[in-house]
Formats: C-alpha cells, structure tokens, sequence
RNA sequence: GCGGACGUGGUGGAACCGGUAGACACACAGGACUUAAAAUCCUGAGAUGGCAACAUCGUGCGGGUUCGAGUCCCGCCGUCCGCACCA
C-alpha cells in the first residue's frame, strides 16, 4: 500500500486556515433558525492552556459543531477572565506592568487555543481587564448603588501587619502571611457588598426550575445558602447594662424552651460589648476570642469557652425564671441576632457548653418509644423529633404540636414594644463583599466628598480608567498611593474629594461576561435585542470548582441586571455540565525529585510497567495518579501533543474512555490509541473511495445480506451517537464509531451487488459524525469522498427509520432466571410462537430435565423466562 | 459532625424503564506479513473445572423484594467530594 500516513500538523493548520478565511464560525443573528448558545468557563490568561481547557474547550467545540450541523444559530465565543493577583505578583516579582503580563499570556493562549481547531466566534473576543467591557461594569455597578443592590459597610479583613495589606483568605497559610510570614490581623476597614442576601428566597427556590443543572450542584447551592425555620425570641434582661433590657436570639427549636439553662451572645454581640466597659476580664475573653478567628484551621478542635457577664435574662413562659447570659466562642455574630439560648439536651454544643460550666442539662424531648422515667442525657444530646416531657403544658405533644403550641403563646405575650416571639426565616447566605485593595481590577466608580459623602461617578464621567503609571515595587494598594489619581473634585460640589480606591473581586467581572457576548460592541452594558435572542445560555461547561460562587453570583447578578433594567431574565444558565479533572501519573526520581511525563519512557510487558528516565536509563518510580500540577511536575503540555500529534488526537483522547463528568486519567497508550485510530480512519475512507460506489451514484433498489447489515449498522449508529452527544456521554458516543468503524472495515472485504453503494454511504455517515470530535480529520476525509464543500457547513444526517428495527430479532431465554440459550424469532412474533419455539431448545429441555415449566414469561422483543 | 456521590475483568469504562453483565478502548498473549523491526491485519481472554460440548461461581459485604437484581429496598464496609460551631 503506498497510501501516506494522514499528517495531522500540517492538514489541521491548512483547515483552520480555510476555517478562518471563509468566516465559517462567525455568528450571524439569524431569526429563522433556532438560537443555540454554547458557552465554556472562559480562562483566567495565567500563562499556557493546559489539558484541562483542552477538555473543557473539546467537549464545548462537540455540542456547538453537532447543533450547527443540526440547523441551529450557535453562538460559541470565548474571551479572557484577565484581572486578578496573580497578574499583580507577577508585576511585583518580574519588575513588569500587570496589563504586559496579562497581554501577553492572552496572546499565547490565544494561539494555543486557535491549534485546537474550535468552532468559535473569535469576532467576539474580549478580555474583562480592558476599558471597553469594565466600564460597562462600572455602569451596572453605579446602578446597583441607585437601587440599593450595593452598598457599604464595616467588614473585617485580613491584615498582614508587616506588608501593611489586606490578605485574601487563600493567602493565609496557618495564620500567617503568604509572603511576609507575619501573623495575621483581623482589621476592620469599610467595605463595598451586593446584596445578594436580598435574593435568598428567589435564589433558593428557583433551584428547582434548573432541571439540567447537575443535582449535586444545585444541592451545594442549597446548603450554601442554607435556609432555616425558626422563631426570633426576646427574652427580657436583669443586671444588663444601660440601654440593654432585652435579648433577642434566634431558634429553630423553641419547642425546646424549657430546656433552657443559658443564654449566649458573639463576642462581638452589642451586649458584650456594653458589659466589656465595666468588666476588663470579659474586655480580655471577648479580644481572645476574636484571635481565635484568625485562625481557621484549629477551629474544629476549638474548645467551647464562655464567660458568665452576670447579666441574667428572664425564660419568656415563665418570668419567675432565670438564666445566666455568657459571651460564648462558638456563637457567630453573621448569622441569625448572634445570640442563642442554650437547650444542652437538644443541641450537641450546648450540652458541651453545659459539662464544662456545670450548668443543667433538662431532657425536654425523648423519643417516642421512649420512658419519661428513665429517659436522660449522658454526654450525647437528642436532637431528633420526638415526645415532650419535662415541659410543663407541652407534655405529650410531639416536637411539631409544641413548636406551634409555643408560637401561639410567645405571638400573643408582649414586651416591651411588641410580640416576645416571631417567626422567622433565617438564612446562611451572606452579603456579597466586592472590595479588593488592589490594583488588578475594575476601579469602583464612586468618589468620596467631606460634605456630600460617597457620590457615585455620574455616567458622564464614566469609566473610571486605570492609571498606567502605577507602582508594583512595595505591597499595599498602588492606586491609594498613586501620587495624582484618586485627587478628583467631588462631581456633586466641586470641591477637593477621593475616588475610590478598591477594585472589584474578579468574581463580578465573570459575572455577567456570558451577557455581553451576546453584543460585544454595544454602546450600552447589554443590547436588549442581542441579549433576548441569545440568552439564556443553552449548554454551560465548566469545572465543579464553580458549582458554588461563580454560578451564585452570576445568578444574583442576572436578577440584578433586571431590577435595573439592563436584563429581562432571571437565569443566565439554562443547562449546566461540569467536567472532571485530567489525571496523570506521577514520577519520582531515586533522589526523590519529581519527574516530568516527558522526561520518562514507560516499558511494559506481562509481568508489569516499569519507568525509566529517558536521559540516563535509571529507573523511576511510579507514583499514584494526580491531578496535573506543577508541584507534582506531573503535567503534559497540549503545545508538545497538538504539535506532536494534532489535535484531533487529543480532542479524540479527552472524549474517549472515561464519562465527561469523572476525572480522566492522561496516558501516553491512550494518546497512541488515538493516533491510531486516527490513521485507521484514514485508510478506511482511501479504500471506501477505491471499493465504495461513486459520489452520487443513486440508490440501487435492492442490498444483499451484506450491504443490508452495514447500512442497518451505519443507520443505528448515527440514531444512537446523535442522543449520546445531545446527553454529552461523549465516551459512549465514540465507543460506537468505533464499532462502525470495525464494521465498515470488515464489509469492505466482502463483495456483493449493492454494497459498493452501502460502503459509501456508511463512510459518509461515519465521517460526518466524526466531524464535531476530530474536524480537522473529517474535513481531510469530506474532501477525499470526493466533496468541495466544508464538511462544517453540512446539515446533519438523519438516520432512515426503516433501517433501525429489525425484522428479525434474538432474544435471550432463561430457565429460572439462568440463561439457557437464544431465540431468534420474528420481531412480531406471539407469546404463544415464541413459548413453542422455546420448548425445543436444547439448552432448556436439558435444563428442565423432563420436568415441565410452571409458567413461561414472555417479555416481547426482550427476555424468555422459563419458570420450573 | 452534617450533607452527597460512587464501588463492575489486569486497567478506563458499557449495560435504555428491573430483562443475554463486561460494549468500546487500553494493556497482555498467540498468529500473519517482514531478512528483521516498526507499522498494519487477524485471533484469544471474567474466575474455576473440562480436550470439548458444557457446568459452577461472578458487579464491595450481608439480607430482602421479584419469574428475573449491577440496576429497587434494608443494614454494613470502603473510597471520593462539598459544608463545617449556621443555633
């Protein structure tokens, strides 16, 4: 055979170039035909693409080439998730400016990207670091502020004494600073939130439309915002100090009031506060405890600590009864009043609070089958439903009937000004804080005045620009020590005042990126006409690490837009897919060094795998497979692959084998696997032109045994490949063309009349499939059948429903649920025909053994179960 | 601690709604072609016993429901992930 090897570098750069050149993925608003948005996490620009983008961006460029071909709109675009730290330490260590850094990453990235051969609008690229998308940004911000939606308050910080910087919570390592070492500070500093807290509800409950979302995402959701029923309850104070004559704490539990033995308040609780002035040793408990914060890691193990304030609050059912009030450790001052009445025996922290203080512990429920006599609490609290006991009028009840028996009661005593008791609904969720002391960000677009306060920068104004001149050479904030930048005069009186000079998290400027796609060059933040025909986002792929943040703030921010009038839609993503991580082996060296994939040459034969260095012949350890890091070394770069391999070969491997969803594990067999593949499609389809009919030679009017089967199989699989990509089980969608592959490959070798015709056409069928998972490949292939046009702009095949039942189908047949042999019978086939028929199989008369069957089950074109 | 997912050959994984377990691939073994190798093609293979037909066992473990269970139910064991003092 003289046939060449297909040679995938130098074809993929020629199809990417005739790609480019005819515009064949440039979006075009098209209202005739169904929109299909597509849309993949874009990339933070930290350097190189690396195989997890390849399998992000493969499976992504599959659904968006397949609902091309099946006659949608798609829009497909990418851009650059481009502020952030990282960008700003590279500036401090490398002695560049933060933008160089950013730019240039993107502009190889963007290269690397283009190799892949993807579907994508590149017209629409953007990068969220440039002035024309972040001042749209700082317009959606300004109108935030009008609405309410952003606003500023104190917050505390981490603080690295030594650098003088606030310190994001991933940049301190076991209390201390990341670069300084020093031990961190809690600071507070007034800081600008969203208030995404005032969508707990909507965010909550508009979880359970998103029906193609992954469950599991959608439960972190709602554990992450966390939504509980309970009661707010004022309890009245003795001995409090000036001002303080009443408690009001938060329960989901005031069924279990008469267990109470203690109240509880946050070291920051007001109450603690006022009683510190007078008691210097509380002063002292409360600052210790406010340390203990710093310090995340030991808080699992913290002990329960408290301090009795000698402030006594009076039980709201019975004012003869008193409680001490402790400032306690493990009560939060974010959530609920951060105050809490303790139940020891229904609430496992309290019953450990209760032991160390000696203060009573009261069981108040027991389960139902439980004795009121001989029920109590060792050092494990019952927390479950049950039966009151020890409850004065709610004896007897279950914990449901006194819940609302109490409610009833604490609704109707008043205090002071109003009910003791109200209903209420708390959540976990907090406000959403945006403030960055940094550089690398979009600049908030407020200014402070002396006289008028914080006035937002008027529209006319807008953006607010990055200054250029800014300095990376010492920590802090460079736009605060900008020498001119942030000296403005106030936009409302003239005089002297401050701009801001916090950024924003980097998490608003993904957002609402998936937005303005849909209209990149509007004046305006979104164009209402692009924006109604694009959106929502049909298709989401992206890693699991955003299952929580990301999707949360985009989702509060697609509510956000609307309340002020840039939006009409509620949920930006209407299907989510989140992929699995790329895995390698790791390699270590005798001198317990790292080794990276390249540098090894893995053996194996039937005793096993060894690996040795490449350079010198030693011999490697094999280690456990890891996610790709740079710390393992354990990394493949797509650059070496593509180039080595092309990228079908890659886009083929991250496709195959292991479901989109779990971790894939990247092996140097599985790549040759695909590369062989790739070369065995090549000669099929040069020995389908040579043995298959002509280009459009018509359908002959009959096929042969031969010819029926391969175009019964060619037919079957597009069926069944179209619903596995639409359900994106990629894995399983190329296991069958495979299979088609085998079976096109082994009727070649046969001859018979008709089946030329039948070869061509299952080539076809197979090369178009193959286009949305190695198009560059099935281009090569398209061109070879012999066709001019772009195999990208072919309209996808439909399957002839004729050729996907047979006539004749076999059946499995069972004697007592053991298989005992088949059946091939007509598809039509009675019970009773296919009961005679089975009565004749060898395999079940000698399984029977001259018994005869009970009962036979017949289960049409499926199963036989003789019963014995 | 709370919540969730998963557990199938040597490996990655298939198996629609409870109906022939192990598709497809990798690795392996044998064969063909070749002076040889590479490449390619063909064949084999869950385990045990048997020359074979075939039989028995087999989807983490133990029970259950069913004519029939990888799939459903109950109880364990293990692995992974998320949240973590949320009152």
């Amino acid at each position: 055979m003289t046939l060449e090897r297909y040679n995938a570098p130098e074809r993929e750069a020629h199809w990417q170039q005739v790609w480019a050149d005819r515009e064949t993925f440039k979006t075009r608003e098209d209202a005739s035909k169904p929109k299909y948005y597509v849309l993949e996490m874009f990339p933070y620009p930290s350097g190189r693409i690396h195989m997890g983008h390849v399998r992000n961006y493969t499976m992504g460029d599959v659904v968006a080439r397949y609902r091309r071909a099946k006659g949608s709109n798609v829009l497909h675009p990418m851009g650059w998730d481009a502020f952030g730290m990282p960008a700003e330490n590279a500036a401090m260590q490398n002695k560049t400016h933060p933008a160089e850094w950013t730019y240039a990453n993107i502009d190889t990235m963007r290269r690397q990207l283009k190799t892949m051969g993807l579907s994508i609008d590149w017209s629409r690229e953007f990068a969220t670091c440039h002035v024309d998308y972040y001042r749209h940004q700082q317009k959606l911000f300004v109108d935030m502020l009008a609405k309410g939606l952003a606003y500023r308050k104190s917050s505390k910080v981490n603080w690295d004494p030594v650098d003088q910087t606030v310190l994001a919570n991933e940049q301190v390592i076991d209390g201390r600073g990341w670069r300084s070492g020093a031990l961190v500070e809690q600071k507070e500093l007034t800081q600008w939130f969203f208030k995404i807290t005032q969508y707990s509800d909507d965010l909550l409950e508009a979880l359970a439309t998103l029906d193609k979302w992954p469950e599991k995402v959608r439960l972190m959701q709602t554990n992450w915002i966390g939504r509980s029923e309970g009661m707010q309850i004022r309890w009245a104070l003795k001995d409090a100090p000036k001002g303080h004559t009443e408690l009001e704490i938060f329960t989901t539990r005031p069924d279990t009031l008469f267990g109470a033995s203690f109240m509880a308040i946050a070291p920051d609780h007001p109450l603690a506060k006022a009683a510190s002035t007078s008691n210097p040793k509380l002063a002292a408990f409360c600052d210790d405890c406010r340390r203990m914060g710093t310090s995340v890691a030991d808080l699992e193990s913290a002990e329960k600590q408290g301090f009795d304030t000698g402030i006594r609050a009076v039980h709201p059912l019975d004012p003869t009864w008193t409680v001490p009030v402790y400032v306690a450790n493990f009560v939060l001052m974010e959530y609920g009043t951060g105050a809490i009445f303790g139940c020891p025996s229904g609430d496992q922290r309290d019953l450990e609070f209760a032991r160390k203080y000696g203060l009573p512990v009261i069981p108040v429920v027991m389960p139902k089958d439980g004795n009121a006599e001989t029920f109590a609490i060792d050092d494990e609290a019952y927390v479950d439903d049950g039966v009151m006991i020890n409850s004065r009028f709610l004896n007897g009840m279950d914990t449901v009937a006194a819940f609302k028996d109490v409610q009833r009661r604490l609704e109707t005593a008043t205090l002071g000004n109003g009910p003791v008791g109200t209903l209420k609904v708390q959540f976990r969720l907090r406000d959403w804080g945006i403030s960055r002391q940094r550089y690398w960000g979009c600049p908030i677009p407020v200014i402070h005045c002396k006289s008028c306060g914080v006035v937002p920068v008027p529209d006319k104004d807008l953006p607010v620009v990055l200054p250029d001149d800014a300095t990376f050479d010492v920590p802090g904030n460079p736009l605060d020590r900008h020498p001119t930048w942030k000296h403005v005069a106030c936009p409302k009186c003239g005089a002297e005042a401050e701009r801001e000079t916090d950024t924003m998290d980097t998490f608003v400027d993904s957002s609402w990126y998936f937005v303005r796609f849909t209209a990149p060059a509007a004046a305006t933040p979104v164009d209402a006409t692009a924006a109604k025909y694009w959106l929502p986002v049909d298709q989401y792929i992206g890693g699991i690490e955003h299952a929580i943040l990301h999707l949360l703030y985009s989702r509060f921010f697609c509510r956000a837009m609307s309340a002020t009038g840039h939006l009409a839609l509620k949920e930006p993503f209407g299907a989510l897919f989140t992929q699995g991580m790329v895995n390698h082996e790791t390699y270590r060296a005798k001198d317990g060094q790292w080794v990276t994939p390249a540098e090894v040459r893995i053996d194996s034969d039937a005793s096993g795998r060894r690996a040795v260095l490449i350079a010198t012949g030693e011999p490697v350890e094999i280690g456990s497979v890891e996610k790709m890091s740079k710390s393992r070394r354990n990394t493949v770069d797509p650059d070496d692959i593509i180039s080595q391999y092309g990228a079908d070969c890659a886009r083929w491997f991250m496709l195959s084998d292991s479901p989109p969803e779990r971790d894939v594990e990247w092996t140097e067999a599985g790549v040759e696997g695909a590369r062989r593949f790739i070369q065995r499609i090549w000669r099929a389809v040069d020995e389908a032109v040579a043995k298959g009919a002509a280009k459009g030679t018509p359908m002959p009017t009959g096929f042969g045994a031969a010819g029926e089967a391969l175009r019964r199989a060619g037919h079957k699989t597009l069926e069944a490949f179209s619903r596995n990509v639409e359900n994106l089980r990629f894995n399983v969608a190329v296991a069958q063309l495979y299979e088609l592959t085998s079976t096109l490959t082994a009727a070649m070798g046969q001859s018979e009349d008709g089946l030329p015709w039948a070869i061509r056409e299952a080539a076809e069928l197979l090369i178009q499939m193959l286009g949305p998972m190695m198009p560059h490949l099935a281009e090569e292939c398209w061109a070879r059948l012999g066709y001019n046009t772009l195999l990208a702009d072919q309209p996808w095949p439909e399957p002839d429903k004729a050729l996907l039942v047979d006539d004749t189908i076999t059946i499995a047949v069972q004697v007592n649920g053991k298989r005992r042999g088949e059946l091939t019978v007509r598809r039509e086939a009675t019970s009773s025909e296919v009961e005679a028929a089975v009565m004749q199989l060898d395999g079940v008369l000698r399984a029977l053994d001259g018994k005869s069957p009970k009962k036979i089950i017949v289960v049409p074109q499926r199963i036989v179960n003789v019963v014995a």
